[in-house]
DNA sequence: ATGAAAGCGCTAACAG
DNA sequence: CTGTTAGCGCTTTCAT
């Protein structure tokens, strides 16, 4: 039979087009080169304190001269593990802060035999149901989540599923399964907090669609009205809203738009890093001193916040922090290990430097 | 035989824990709700236009009940079409050029029934080898590389897995199958003689050594040495090189270095858009006037480059066309459609602004 | 320490 | 238009 098969194989792969003739290694090959059984292959590869040191020699041998690489998908449809994990994110085009947590957990999970696999979720929540499924479709052992997942239909799915989810960035009380994140509307309620112990009187923010930067944005202006400090803009509900992905231009903008309705403005709440740059540069060449005539406070604590000139002040998570606990959290319950506590908040930190 | 398998699934399925239960959903159980065969099932979903109106209608409807997620690796495993492309980058984290052709390009193979999985090489080449094989091991149907493929034993395995493999951003003869990119070296060669036009007279560079990056500055180099413009630093042979990812610091650390050994620099070609910033805001806060006193022109012409001041000089390459060539040559290759010209320069576009 | 048999969930190939 | 049979490449399970 063994013979047979792979007279037929050999044949058929020879007669094909040159470039998908190589593809067809297969671990048969390796165990009848290294002249034990396929399960013995197996087993040289997977769990090499199975077999004795010179099989393992042979059949290590055998690999690296047949240039086999293992097929996963054989392996994970046989044995229900496929050493994935899917990671979802908004977007990577967008220098966002969720970015450097992903890195963090990446290094994580590779060093612990996983492979990660990132999906584009997109800023539509419309296509959460299919760009779901699409992941599914591919069973991965754990599915990371950046923000909560919110469609009934996709909830339903990934339950009956079976599958470790941990959703991070954000806070709920009713998450999938696990959950690493904080609570954005705190940020903002923070950071309106900390404008009116400076002494800051009319305040203003260049918000945004998306849903966690909005949320920053409706603590802050529930503060702000509360402490009696909201600027004209706030006090009517208004704001200055930019779709994502946030950008510099958009704090130029906002800022000006910001200072039209009420030129008394003393302080602003960015978006994002990139959005409070853009706040900084045109306020510089109007010549607003910063922070004496205007403070501008930004969100992520990106690579260059430090670097610009005010240093910005804003909005530290520490992104491995969420990396690790996730991945963490993920490994666990893959083993069957319950987490202590499925909802973790990490919370976040003004860092005060030079612009508000 | 059909009835028996079913029954001990049942059993089976009912006690385990809660969480895997779900999981097991298989085109049997829908095929056996809408009363027909597993492979009718499978072409209601695969190529609805072989079945009935009505058979169609009660697949559907067994699907959409049961909650059922076909299982790709099982589909991939039989029919040596996995519908997935694999997409490495060198990292995720910093906000380059290549991020925006990842999404144009992502976009495209979604269109068309592909999933994207991206994974990050890194910036270390040792690495390369691994990084790989972890990739073939999920047998895409597709692999799109960020930059080129130099390691004989990942070219050797790539090339023997069959798998159509683009490598992009960069240009090279000797591709190993497909190629979609330009020349770094000749960016810089045109930046050199740009500023030779504009009657720049000591002319440096902030480089890095990411392997792209270097490129850019040894053209540059080479013909600012050959126009007799080189300032002294590149006229030593030396420059200010940085690692990756190149950040907004490093385009202020680096001026304050040329300026200190050559003080009548006019003239720097950052590494990226994000360096270039960093040199402007040095500039500015040392008095220098750009494009006066100095000009400044970047790389990637990135989304702020066109929203600061002055707005920013740099060079763009089209990301969307690309995401496009790269994306269609994988369709057609896939296919069986062997690409007109395999080798295909897309090259670059000064954007000329304000800066320099 | 090693091997043989069975089967994961799906689709290609062929038959009706 | 629909069904049957076989098997993708691997690992589980059981036997030796």
């Amino acid at each position: 039979m063994t013979s047979i098969r792979k007279d037929s194989k050999v044949s058929k792969t020879t007669t094909r087009l040159g470039r998908r003739s190589g593809g067809g290694v297969t671990l048969t090959d390796v165990a009848r080169q290294a002249g034990v059984s396929v399960m013995t292959a197996s087993r040289a590869l997977n769990q090499p304190h199975l077999v004795s040191d010179d099989t393992r020699k042979q059949v290590l041998e055998a690999v690296a001269n047949s240039g086999y690489v293992p097929n996963l998908h054989a392996a994970g449809l046989r044995s229900k593990r496929t050493r994935m994990i899917a990671l979802m994110v908004p977007s990577i085009a967008s220098g966002s802060a969720f970015l450097l947590a992903v890195h963090a957990m990446t290094e994580i999970l590779v060093e612990a035999g996983y492979q990660v696999m990132l999906s584009e979720r997109g800023y539509d929540r419309s296509r959460d149901d299919m760009v779901l499924d699409s992941v599914i479709a591919r069973r991965p052992d754990g599915i990371v989540l950046t923000g909560l997942m919110e469609s009934p239909r996709a909830r339903q799915h990934l339950a009956a599923s079976g599958i470790p989810v941990v959703e991070t960035w954000e806070m709920t009380d009713t998450p999938i399964d696990m959950l690493v994140g904080f609570s954005h509307y705190d940020v903002g309620v923070a950071i309106a907090r900390y404008f009116h112990e400076q002494g800051r009187r009319r305040v203003a923010s260049i918000a945004a669609t998306e849903a966690r930067t909005a949320a920053r944005f409706h603590g802050f202006a529930d503060e702000a009205l509360r402490l009696g400090i909201a600027g004209r803009h706030l006090q009517e509900g208004s704001s200055f809203v930019i779709e994502p992905p946030s950008q510099l231009g958009h704090g130029r903008s906002g800022l000006v738009r910001a200072l039209e309705g009420d030129p008394d403005v003393d302080a602003i709440f960015s978006a994002t890093d990139m959005v409070a740059l853009g706040t900084l540069m045109e306020a510089q060449l109007r010549g607003l001193r910063v922070p004496e005539d205007l403070a501008v406070v930004g969100f992520g604590d990106f690579d260059f916040a430090c670097n610009v000139t005010p240093a910005l002040t804003t909005v530290r998570v520490d992104h491995e922090d969420i990396g690790r606990r996730t991945a963490s959290m993920l490994i666990n319950r893959i083993e069957g290990i319950a987490p202590d506590n499925p909802i973790q908040d990490v919370g976040f930190r003004l860092v005060r430097r030079e612009s508000g």
